[in-house]
DNA sequence: ATGGCGTACACCGTACGA
């Protein structure tokens, strides 16, 4: 199975784009995060006519994520199940958990947090408890998740540009950091690690003053993996060609290859 | 260096992002 992830940064405006790197790259699932749409609005014909499968939690103007796929897209979940609908954290169209070929994917786009220390700040902590509690729940049911998406945190020094320039700065503060391994330690594995030591290998550069052409970048776009999954994991690494294209993203795709035949899909039913 | 970009929605600018 190849699973990628991609904050877009508004599916319509980047429709071209995401049709593109689906040719290229050909995962088997991806995941989407800011489309920018409300469900009606998502572009889903391009899709439908190559024969793919979609599920799309989206809402007007910000946010919203979604999945493709070749493979027929299950029991899909939006937000977090446990928390009533109005509730803060379900507002917000930020997660969206499918089951593909009897792994749980969950599309998430962790909000910004705008500023240390700010009222945003304290919701992208309560997201990522929230998110952990979730996980425990699911890791119940499947042995095989993942989370795939824009975590807007940039866990190590290593996953920034300027480390001294962005410490404690909303993105690389310690407490998002703190989060971000808090949820790790529910037992998820960092997939582009396991094969990428080095620094410099980014997913995200500002728009402002040509940052991508100077690779300066922060690496807060993530695939995360149960251990039973990771280590079926084969390659993980980030594809910049997008961020080079016409109108980009400011994100760059991640990608991940699951060595998973049908042989070792979680069984259905019991004994 | 709080902005130099970019998107959506709506208004001729504002909110938001990271």
């Amino acid at each position: 199975m190849l699973l990628a992830t991609w904050n877009v940064n508004s599916v319509r405006a980047r429709l071209d784009h995401v049709l593109r790197y689906w040719e290229r790259r050909r995962p088997d699932v991806l995941c989407l995060q800011e489309i920018k749409a409300e469900d009606p609005a998502f572009p889903r014909e391009p899709f439908e006519d190559r024969g793919l499968h979609l599920a799309v939690a989206g809402q007007k103007g910000y946010h919203g994520v979604a999945v493709v796929s070749s493979l027929p897209l299950e029991a899909p979940v939006v937000g977090f199940p446990h928390l009533p609908p109005g509730h803060p954290l379900n507002r917000e169209r930020r997660l969206l958990a499918v089951t593909a070929a009897g792994v749980r994917v969950l599309s998430v786009y962790v909000p910004n947090g705008e500023a240390v220390g700010s009222e945003k700040f304290a919701f992208k902590l309560r997201f990522f408890g929230e998110l952990g509690s979730y996980l425990n729940r699911q890791i119940e049911q499947t042995p095989a998740v993942v989370v795939a998406g824009d975590f807007n945190v940039a866990p190590e020094a290593r996953d920034v540009y300027d480390p001294e320039a962005w410490e404690g700065r909303v993105l690389f503060s310690p407490p998002e950091r703190a989060a971000f391994e808090g949820l790790k330690a529910h037992g998820l594995v960092d997939c582009l690690r396991r094969f990428h030591p080095e620094g410099a290998r980014y997913t995200w550069w500002d728009y402002r003053g040509g940052a991508f052409w100077k690779n300066e970048g922060l690496r807060i776009d993530h695939i995360l993996a149960t251990p039973a999954l990771a280590e079926r994991c084969e390659e993980c690494d980030v594809d910049l060609s997008p961020r080079r294209w016409k109108r980009p993203s400011d994100h760059a795709p991640v990608w991940a290859r699951f060595r998973f035949g049908p042989a070792d899909r979680p069984r259905r039913g019991n004994t």
